[in-house]
RNA sequence: GGAGAGGUGGCUGAGUGGUCGAAAGCAGCGGUUUGCUAAACCGUCGUAGGGUCUCAAGCUCUACCGGGGGUUCGAAUCCCCCCCUCUCCGCCA
């Protein structure tokens, strides 16, 4: 959400710096409604001072014993209008405000600008590509090999879409879980955050998933809650209509939830394998940080992400998505891609975004440095997507046997050093 | 799920139909006093949206006492619905 005020003020630079993500302001509707809406406004609001200046009077006459018959009549005639001028200035604020809600943010000076993601930027490759002396799998060949992924059994258990891991599978996404808050806790200063999974509208309104994208949200029947399409979202939203100590900030937090989408619009995207699953597993890194340090805090935090694949000795390479890619609410995006032997290609494993105060205004979040308070700016950035760092684990470290290598810094927490077929499952 | 008690400004807490945007205290901010600190005293102190204005200040209007409706010329105050918190019971992990 943007300022109004500044916004008003600024709608062609506004304009100018949205057409870069390919987003169209449409300049004059949004001068009519505001126009609009201000002119109605100030008629009613003068004939309600003038209703409340004769109730004023109605109430100091009968303190004095003089009959208000009259008023009260005069009173009671301009009701009428006055119903009718509310739901004007109403209507009115409404058209504008419902436009101005589904601006998306501005884009950060620094985002290079482009249409697709062919204009992404490069900015950092870690690794090498392994060089296999056979022909290297896919997950979703390698996981049902060992027995330790299942589609066939999720489908009929739910639907499409969903898997059902057992053994090793199953520890491994564990494993990953407990190795990744333990990196972020102990070594990236994050503290460790257990939210709910459920979240209200507010919440959801807060972090901009609503009004805009309710169709990519597993709403319950009869409620007004919603499945966490990620943990952005009760995590963020921990300090919505809060104000924070200036000195406090910046505040990191990690969360791991599971993350439900509905996909809607993504048939036939990555229909193969857990890349694109109903119900996932995320760690999460949410900071709220000072205006002026937000920039440096989300190379930070894209720092932290990438460790967990540099410690997991998996290659990868991170770039600012252009103009024209970004999500709704982000004013610069870095995404991490995992190398993945399999589909011989890099694929997204984590993104991480400043929005500046776009979220802090909708959820508002608010610093206060003395005397001044002002909106703070929040980030947030998988650290990372839990089922795709188990899909890069079993394609970057599969031999030749069919068998997986655990990476040695995951070897603690599965107390494996290499996953074969279960014996229940040969 | 049942019974009861509550939700007022940053906090505590008055206020049961008419200058109440709301007493008082605390915190905050400005100042006076003062070797320093503390204390005392004086003043100030909500947010948002309109209007006026070149801008700001100022002035002014409107809204906000959990949310939404209603009664009334007039609602923090009366009525209805909902949400949340607390206590007890039930149920459960």
């Amino acid at each position: 959400m943007h300022d109004m005020g500044a916004f008003r003020a600024n709608l062609d630079a506004f304009a100018g710096r949205l057409a870069a993500r390919g987003f169209t302001l449409p300049v004059e509707k949004f001068r009519d409604l505001d126009s609009q809406r201000r002119a109605s406004i100030t008629e009613y609001e003068a004939l309600l001072a003038q209703k409340n200046q004769l109730s004023r009077e109605i109430g100091q006459k009968t303190r004095d014993g003089i009959d208000t018959t009259e008023l009260r009549e005069n009173s009671r005639g301009l009701d009428e209008q006055l119903a009718e001028r509310a739901k004007e200035a109403a209507a009115a604020g409404k058209r504008y405000f419902e436009e101005l809600q589904n601006i998306p943010n501005i884009p950060h000076e620094s985002v290079p600008v482009g249409k697709s993601s062919d204009d992404n930027l490069v900015i950092r490759t870690w690794g090498e590509p392994r060089k296999f002396d056979f022909e290297p799998k896919a997950h979703w060949d390698i996981g049902p090999d060992l027995g330790i992924l299942d589609f066939e059994r999720a489908t009929k258990i739910t639907g499409a879409r969903f898997a059902v891991y057992f053994g090793l599978g199953a520890k491994l996404e564990r494993a990953l879980i407990n190795f990744m808050l333990d990196m972020h806790t102990r070594e990236h200063g994050y503290t460790e955050v257990l939210p709910p999974f459920i979240v209200n509208s507010k919440s959801l309104y807060g972090t901009g998933q609503l009004p805009k994208f309710a169709e990519d949200l597993f709403k319950l029947e009869n409620s007004d809650y919603w499945l966490v399409p990620t943990a952005e979202v009760p995590v963020t939203n921990l300090f919505r209509d809060e104000t924070i100590d200036a000195e406090k900030l910046p505040i990191s937090f990690c969360a791991y939830t599971p993350c439900f989408r509905s996909e809607a619009g993504s048939y036939g995207r990555d229909v193969r394998g857990i890349i694109r699953q109903h119900q996932f597993q995320k760690v999460e890194l949410v900071k709220f940080t000072k205006p002026e340090e937000s920039y440096d805090q989300l190379d930070q935090l894209t720092n932290d992400a990438e460790n967990i694949l540099r410690r997991l000795k998996i290659p990868f390479r991170t770039v600012v998505l252009c103009t024209g890619d970004m999500g709704f609410g982000a004013a610069r995006t870095h995404d991490i891609e995992v190398w993945l032997p399999g589909q011989n290609s890099y694929k997204e494993i984590s993104s991480c975004s400043n929005y500046e105060a776009f979220q802090a205004r909708r959820a508002e979040i608010l610093m206060k440095a003395g005397k001044k308070s002002e909106f703070a700016h929040t980030l947030n950035g998988s650290g990372l997507a839990v089922g795709r760092t188990w899909v890069a684990i079993i394609e970057n470290y599969q031999q030749r046997d069919g068998s997986v290598l655990v990476p040695e810094a995951l070897r603690p927490y599965i107390n494996a050093e290499q996953i074969t077929k279960a014996a229940e499952l040969k």
